[in-house]
RNA sequence: CGGGGUGUAGCUCAGUAUGGUUAGAGUACCUGGUUUGGGACCAGGGGGCCGAAGGUUCGAGUCCUUUCACCCCGACCA
C-alpha cells in the first residue's frame, strides 16, 4: 500500500472522551472512530487487524475440528420467548420492529438460534458430536458502553456451540476447546491465563475464562507464580458483600491479606488485571431440553443433546493487543495483528536516489508476500516518524541522509531501535527480523 | 437505571455570571515561498444553522421551556 493513496487519518490529538491507551491509540492512529454510543467503524488499518484475528481465530477452530457457520443477525422475538431470555435479557435485547409489526431482535448471543438449526436435522447418536461456529456481529444493549473497543454495544465476537451424546464427550470437546483456545490466544502473541470462572453449582470445571493481562482490564485475577491455577477474584469470595468490601480496599492491603495463602501446588499466589477476550462454558441439556432438541441414543431413546458454549471477543482482542502493547508514542502490534508488517520510509522523496530505493524495496518486498507500506508522502521526516510509532508498525526502513554512505535504518517499533544496514543488504536483514 | 457533566470549525477548547460590532484561538486543511533526521517556518485563504425545537426581547451562542446526543461515577454486564 503506498502512504499516500492511504486511508489513515491519524491525528495528533485524541478526543476528549478516550481513557483507555486502546482508545486513544487505535482512534489517533485512524484505525476506528466513533459512531454513536458503543458504536464504531473500522477503517482500512483497523478492518486489517480485524480481519488478521478473524483468520486466526477461524483457522485454528477448524483444525480442531469445528465447522463455521453464519446465522441471521436479526431474529425474531418469538426464539427468546421460548427459552424465557427474552424477559431474562430484559433491555440489554435491541427490539426492532419490521413493516408488519413483528417483533425482532438483534442477536445479542445465539443459544436458542443455533439449537434450533441443529434441531430436527441432528437426529442420531451417530451424527454426534458436532462443533458449530459463527464469527459473527452482536448487539447488547449495554446501559453504559464505554472504553472504546473494549465495551461496545455492537461487537464482533465468535461464538460456538457444540453438541454431544454424553456428559463425558462434552467435557472431552471442552478440554479441546480450551487447548484450541490456548493456541489462538498464543499465536497472538498475547499474555494470557486461563482462570477458573465458577466455582459454585456447576463445579471448577464448569467455566473458565481466558483473560489477557493488562493493568486496564475490568477483572482481577489471583493467579500462581508456580503453576498454571488462576481464578477470577469474583469466584473465591462466597458472597457479594465480600467482593463489595475488597473493591473497596487498595490493591496493596489485598495483596498482602491474599499473598500470604499459599496455591495448592504450594506456590505464591498474585493478583493481576485481566481483560476477559474468552468464555468457555459447559451448559449440558439447559437449552436443548427447553427448545425440546432431542438425538436418539444407541436404544433409539430420545434425549436432549449435551452441550457447550464457547466465545471469543474478536473486536475486543483488537484492543487487548494495543493495552497490552503500546508505549507513549502508540500502538505496537504483535507479528501476527500487524496490519503492515514493514513500513518503507522515504525521508525525502525529491531525492531521486532515497526515491527509487524506496520504489525497489517496495516492489521487491512485496513480490516476496510482505505486508508492506511504503510512505511515500511529501511530509517532512519528523512527522512520518511520528505516525509509524503512532500507527506501530513493527519494523520501518528509514531511507534518508545516510543512504550517501550507502546506509540505511531499520527502526525496531518494540525496541525503538534503530540499525543500520548497508542498502544490499536490507531485503535480507527484514526478511531475517519478520 | 440513579447521580453528575458537556454540546460553539475536522480535532482540542475560549466566549455564556452581566444579551448588543461581521463569533474567536490553537491545531488540521488549501495556495505560494522557505525548509528537509523527530508532528517545521513565513505570508495569504477556505471552513460555523453556536446540538435541535419553541419562547422572551428592538436584538439571543448568551435568558426561559422542552427535547436529543455524548461523556463521567455507580448499579448492571454471556
Amino acid at each position: 500500500m503506498r502512504r499516500s493513496r492511504a486511508f489513515i487519518p491519524t491525528t495528533k490529538e485524541a478526543p476528549s472522551d478516550a481513557t483507555l491507551p486502546s482508545h486513544q491509540f487505535l482512534i489517533r492512529g485512524g484505525f476506528i472512530n466513533q459512531q454513536g454510543a458503543g458504536l464504531y467503524n473500522f477503517m482500512p488499518l483497523g478492518k486489517i487487524v480485524l480481519e488478521k484475528i478473524r483468520a486466526i481465530v477461524k483457522e485454528e477452530l477448524d483444525k480442531a475440528g469445528c465447522c463455521e457457520v453464519q446465522l441471521s443477525f436479526v431474529t425474531p422475538l418469538s426464539l427468546w420467548e421460548r427459552s424465557g431470555r427474552s424477559e431474562a435479557m430484559g433491555k440489554e435485547m435491541l427490539r426492532i420492529s419490521d413493516r408488519h409489526e413483528n417483533s425482532f431482535v438483534l442477536s445479542p448471543t445465539n443459544e436458542e438460534a443455533m439449537v434450533e438449526l441443529v434441531k430436527n436435522r441432528v437426529t442420531s447418536y451417530k451424527d454426534l458430536p458436532l462443533n458449530l461456529y459463527q464469527i459473527n456481529t452482536k448487539f447488547r444493549d449495554e446501559a453504559r458502553p464505554r472504553y472504546g473497543l473494549m465495551r461496545g454495544r455492537e461487537f464482533l465476537m465468535k461464538d460456538g456451540y457444540s453438541f454431544h451424546a454424553s456428559t463425558e464427550d462434552m467435557v472431552r470437546e471442552f478440554d479441546l476447546m480450551e487447548a484450541t483456545y490456548k493456541k489462538i490466544f498464543t499465536r497472538l502473541g498475547l499474555d494470557f491465563r486461563v482462570v477458573a470462572a465458577d466455582s459454585g453449582a456447576i463445579g471448577g470445571e464448569g467455566s473458565k475464562e481466558f483473560h489477557v493481562l493488562a493493568d486496564s482490564g475490568e477483572d482481577t485475577l489471583v493467579v500462581c507464580e508456580a503453576c498454571e491455577y488462576g481464578a477470577n477474584i469474583e469466584t473465591i469470595f462466597e458472597s457479594e458483600e465480600e467482593v463489595d468490601a475488597l473493591n473497596e480496599k487498595s490493591y496493596e492491603s489485598l495483596q498482602e491479606e491474599k499473598i500470604a495463602e499459599k496455591c495448592s501446588c504450594g506456590g505464591k499466589l498474585s493478583f493481576k488485571k485481566g481483560i476477559e477476550v474468552g468464555h468457555i462454558f459447559q451448559l449440558g441439556d439447559k437449552y436443548s431440553s427447553a427448545l425440546e432438541a432431542h438425538f436418539n441414543d444407541e436404544n433409539g431413546k430420545p434425549r436432549p443433546f449435551e452441550m457447550a458454549t464457547f466465545g471469543i471477543g474478536v473486536s475486543r482482542l483488537v484492543a487487548s493487543v494495543i493495552e497490552q502493547n503500546h508505549d507513549e508514542s502508540g500502538c505496537i502490534w504483535t507479528k501476527a495483528t500487524a496490519p503492515y508488517m514493514v513500513n518503507i520510509l522515504i525521508s525525502n522523496i525529491k531525492d531521486e536516489a532515497q526515491n527509487s530505493l524506496g520504489e525497489a524495496l517496495y516492489a521487491e518486498l512485496q513480490s516476496q508476500h510482505v505486508e508492506v507500506m511504503l510512505d511515500d508522502r511529501k511530509e517532512r521526516f519528523g512527522f512520518k516518524m511520528k505516525d509509524a510509532e503512532l500507527i506501530g508498525f513493527p519494523y520501518t526502513i528509514v531511507i534518508g541522509k545516510e543512504l550517501e554512505n550507502g546506509q540505511v535504518q531499520i527502526f525496531d517499533r518494540r525496541a525503538k531501535e534503530n540499525i543500520s544496514v548497508n542498502k544490499d543488504e536490507i531485503i535480507e536483514k527484514i526478511m531475517e527480523l519478520i
